[in-house]
RNA sequence: GCCUGGGUGGCGGAAUUGGUAGACGCGCCGGACUCAAAAUCCGGUGUUAGCGAUAACGUAAGGGUUCGAGUCCCUUCCCAGGUACCA
């Protein structure tokens, strides 16, 4: 008997598809396009791990099945490479980075292709080749020409022991992941982009998306927007006024106190002599605080007065004004009037420094909490009293613009990108610097290359590596001739992932990153698949690249990603913990409590169910049984080489489609893969039957009724799963179709050739395989998916359930043609036994009726 | 705290949008094949009671709407992700 070998049809099909250039893009524009798009991996030392292939796959199923609908597919694939590992790596051992690089993306790509997915390999892009550099450097000149990139001095991480900046992941409880060094806040000459500059349009346009409701949110969140007003308040004795930001400019009648935040530039000309040393003392200590520290410590509010009072525009009271580190300095003007009554913050810092509190929106009166910051009338308040939130606001807005003292405002958290690193690996920016001051170079010049350095570390003064190329970094302006120097910060990780969708339209395009005519086809990216870690950075970063080139005519679309979809984490397998202490087992809650545990692992049959717990077998004590997250330290790690190893791609990808929804988050099981992999066993049989020899045992019989049924209701459901991208119900349509299936003698070839074109876009090698047996000498690649006949679905009769009172009691069958018939189903159901037993000796009361669905006799 | 999801058998998950809860897969139990095992095939499998027909219970907990609720409404609890002194 012919046995199903993966590892033979997989790499024989691989090889087909690449040499005949099965899934090269189509040139022509006559049909309607499907741009498809995943994003494209970071290709570290480690390889391909399981989440991989998971998005993969999904587009890879959608891909395959558009193109058989008759679409012009782009499916296109590429590496974000420029990072840091391969720099760390580079520190290490001297190897060029560019080196690592290039291995890491060949064991990648070959992993790729080992899984059969259909990306077209000419269009793969690479964000640390210079011509793809080139049209990012590009890029960033259109921005900084536009205004939008300027260098401004930023507090960085700097750690004086590893001679390097670091990222603030990288820094933990004010030390270095690595090596647990001191880290010190710095500042240093960064690029930042305005980013804020778009910020309502990114908020905006979010609205037309079809995305995830929680990614929406996510970046209205990180965007910020809040409406309310800037007030002008006098500062006694001194011509400075100060600005503050409320959303709450209705409670200014409760303004008791003011506070600054210890940067604010005005605090030192405002404090009085005999505060003089506190406040220092407390700017100092608040300087040496990590953003991180600030907020950790936050429990207790902290400040110092500053001696001097503000003058409330509305009253003329004269208030306290302090300096606290629970102001920051970097949000609206970075003072606030202080509202202890409507404020939680300003409650508690009132409370500690015993300011005084006073309400001016009267709370309900079961309300029993300190500050009330929900709705009612306004008290204490003068013109504005009895007003409530909204017309209030509306009210003193008005009356602040006509005396001069304030003015409706609007405000975001969003702040400005900083987009520069102290690092080798990452664009060089197109930048000279000439008599101190910056200039983009001109498109001639591009791209800047990486220079040689002979040490990838940064210098002893904390420059960047770039900085050690003497040789590069001292060049002349090309347009004047005069002496220059470059700039050698280097772009971060996420610009080349900004645009790299739209390289994959014209991957060899030389008059600009896109080609117009191209984009204008293609664009928008019709669905993009990735992780929802991205979900605020880099697609917030994209957004707005693809707006500014918008503005600048590059692209025609407002947005670059019509949809997105993110798809869930898969977990390590389950596994089923016990504790003991001091050499005795202990059940899991107590466990959480004490310390000096070990941890036992057991299998799964040393455990069982127990109430809503899982206990060791036979006894009272609880365990855990928990999925978790997959790690190196853990040694929960499923490499998809070996999963590809044991029982081939075709089963790995139709596992991780089966496991459960795209977007769910998921437990491994190796149980599960054996599962579909003997699914696909089983349809390979359908062909072979039992015979012993390699018999292909497909019939030129006319299918029967059955078998058609059979057949279209796949065809209904897999289709349908497939838009909908419901990919574990569509699996689950085809292991029917061939439990149905294996009870016939043999498959007619008109049943066969269209199952097997179902199965293609989940297992594609198999299905090669398949059609080429069945007789046809090309791929599958762009056969016509098959349509599903209503005809066939129909069934003489069906059966439907008869209740009483809301029970089912009994089931009836009734013939197709008379299921509308309400008498007559009605009666057929009063005739079963088992519902006379129910309706002897009741009245009936109301007989519910739905076609097709169900009977109920409400009875008395 | 706030925002967004979610809670269904021993496990992963289905359920046409208010109409037979548990499709499909895993696991488990029984049987066939085998000297035996693996693989494969056939049958069973929510819980409880019963030989069975059948009945009661059952979708985190409690309440409500309805002829009928996993699905709609209210209250509470738990889990995951995000975010957090943003005025």
């Amino acid at each position: 008997m012919s046995t199903y070998r993966p590892s033979e049809i997989e790499s024989k099909w691989q090889q087909y598809w690449l040499k005949n250039k099965t899934f090269k893009t189509p040139d022509d524009h006559s049909k309607p396009k499907y741009y498809i798009l995943d994003m494209f991996p970071y290709p570290s030392g480690s390889g391909l791990h399981v989440g991989h292939p998971e998005g993969y796959t999904a587009t890879d199923i959608l891909a395959r099945y558009k193109r058989m609908k008759g679409y012009n597919v782009l499916h296109p694939i590429g590496w974000d490479a420029f990072g840091l590992p391969a720099e760390q790596y580079a520190v290490k051992t001297g190897t060029h980075p560019k080196e690592t690089t290039e291995k890491n993306i060949g064991v990648f790509r070959e992993q790729l292709q080992m899984l059969g997915f259909s990306y077209d390999w000419d269009r793969e892009v690479n964000t640390t080749d210079p011509d793809y550099y080139k049209w990012t450097q590009w890029i960033f000149k259109k921005l900084f020409d536009r205004g939008l990139a300027y260098e401004s001095e930023q507090p960085v991480n700097w750690c004086p022991e590893l001679g390097t900046v670091l990222a603030n992941e990288e820094v933990i409880d004010g030390k270095s992941e690595v090596g647990g060094f001191p880290v010190v806040r710095r500042p240093m000459r960064q690029w930042v982009l305005k980013i804020t500059a778009y910020a309502d349009r990114l908020l905006e346009d979010l609205d037309d998306l079809d995305w995830p409701e929680s990614t929406k949110e996510m970046q209205r969140n990180w965007i910020g927007r809040s409406i309310g007003a800037e007030i002008q308040f006098q500062i006694e004795g001194h011509d400075e006024q100060i600005s503050v930001f409320t959303t709450r400019p209705d409670t200014i009648f409760g303004a008791t106190y003011m506070v600054l935040a210890p940067e604010h530039p005005l605090v030192d000309q405002i404090t009085t002599d005999d505060q003089k040393a506190s406040v220092s003392s407390y700017k100092e200590s608040a300087s040496q605080k990590s953003d991180l520290e600030r907020q950790e410590l936050s429990k207790e509010k902290t400040g110092v007065f500053t001696g001097s009072y503000a003058i409330n525009p509305v009253n003329g009271v004269e208030i306290p004004v302090w300096i606290a580190d629970y102001v920051l300095a970097h949000y609206g003007t970075g003072a606030i009037m202080a509202v202890p009554g409507q404020d939680e913050r300003d409650w508690e810092f009132a409370e500690a420094f015993d300011l005084p509190i006073l309400r001016t929106v009267q709370p309900p009166e079961d309300f029993e909490g300190k500050a009330y910051t929900g709705d009612g009338p306004c008290i204490n308040s003068d013109f504005l009293n009895g007003l409530h939130i909204t017309e209030a606001k509306t009210e003193i807005i008005e009356w602040l613009e006509k005396n001069g003292v304030g003015q409706k405002s609007v405000n975001y958290k969003l702040r400005d990108w900083l987009f520069s690193r102290q690092r080798y690996w990452g664009e060089p920016f197109p930048i000279i610097h000439v008599n101190g001051k910056p200039k983009s170079l001109p498109e001639s010049e591009l791209p800047v290359t990486l220079p040689p350095v002979d040490d990838f570390q940064p210098t002893q003064t904390g420059e960047p590596p770039l900085a050690r190329a003497k040789n590069w970094v001292e060049t002349t302006d090309p347009e004047t001739g005069e002496k220059a120097i470059r700039e050698t910060n280097t772009m971060p990780q996420w610009a080349g992932s900004c645009w790299y969708y739209l390289r994959y339209i014209s991957p060899d395009y030389d008059g600009g990153p896109v080609d117009k005519g191209q984009e204008k086809y293609w664009m928008p990216v019709d669905l993009y698949v990735g992780g929802s870690e991205h979900s605020v950075l880099h697609l917030l970063y994209a957004r707005f690249w693809h707006k500014v080139l918008y503005d600048c005519g590059i692209v025609s679309t407002k947005e670059p990603f019509q949809r997105l979809v993110h798809q869930g984490m898969i977990l390590g397998e389950v596994e089923y913990t016990s504790y003991e202490k001091d050499g005795k087992v202990i059940s899991a809650d107590e466990a959480a409590e004490s310390k000096d545990i070990t941890r036992v692992p057991l299998s799964e049959s040393e455990v069982e169910k127990k109430g809503d717990r899982f206990v060791v077998k036979g006894t009272e004590i609880s365990v855990d049984s928990k999925a978790h997250k997959m790690s190196k330290s853990r040694g929960n790690v499923i490499n998809p080489d070996d999963v590809v190893k044991s029982y081939g791609a075709d089963s790995l990808r139709l596992y991780e489609m089966f496991m459960g929804p795209l977007e769910q988050v998921k437990p491994w099981s190796t149980k599960g893969v054996e599962g579909v992999n003997r699914f696909l066993n089983r349809s390979w049989r359908l062909f072979f039957g039992d015979a012993e020899e390699d018999q292909f045992n497909v019939s030129d019989s006319e299918p029967t009724g059955e078998q058609l049924k059979t057949l279209h209701e796949a065809i209904k459901k897999v289709t349908e799963d497939i838009e909908n991208m419901r990919f574990n119900t569509a699996i689950s349509a085809l292991m029917i179709f061939v439990n149905e299936a294996n009870s016939w003698d043999s498959i007619p070839k008109t049943i066969a050739d269209p199952f097997v074109i179902l199965l293609s876009p989940f297992s594609p090698h198999i299905a090669e395989e398949l059609w080429n047996r069945l007789g046809h000498s090309d791929s599958l690649a762009y056969e016509v998916w098959p349509n599903f006949n209503e005809e066939y679905l129909k069934s003489d009769s069906i059966e439907i359930p008869v209740q009483v009172n809301g029970k089912v009691r009994a089931n009836i069958t009734i013939p197709s043609d008379r299921i509308k018939d309400k008498e007559f189903v009605i009666g057929l159901a009063k005739q079963q036994e088992n519902i006379q037993k129910y309706l002897d000796g009741t009245t009936m009361i109301k007989e519910i009726f739905v076609p097709g669905r169900i009977v109920n006799l409400v009875v008395k």
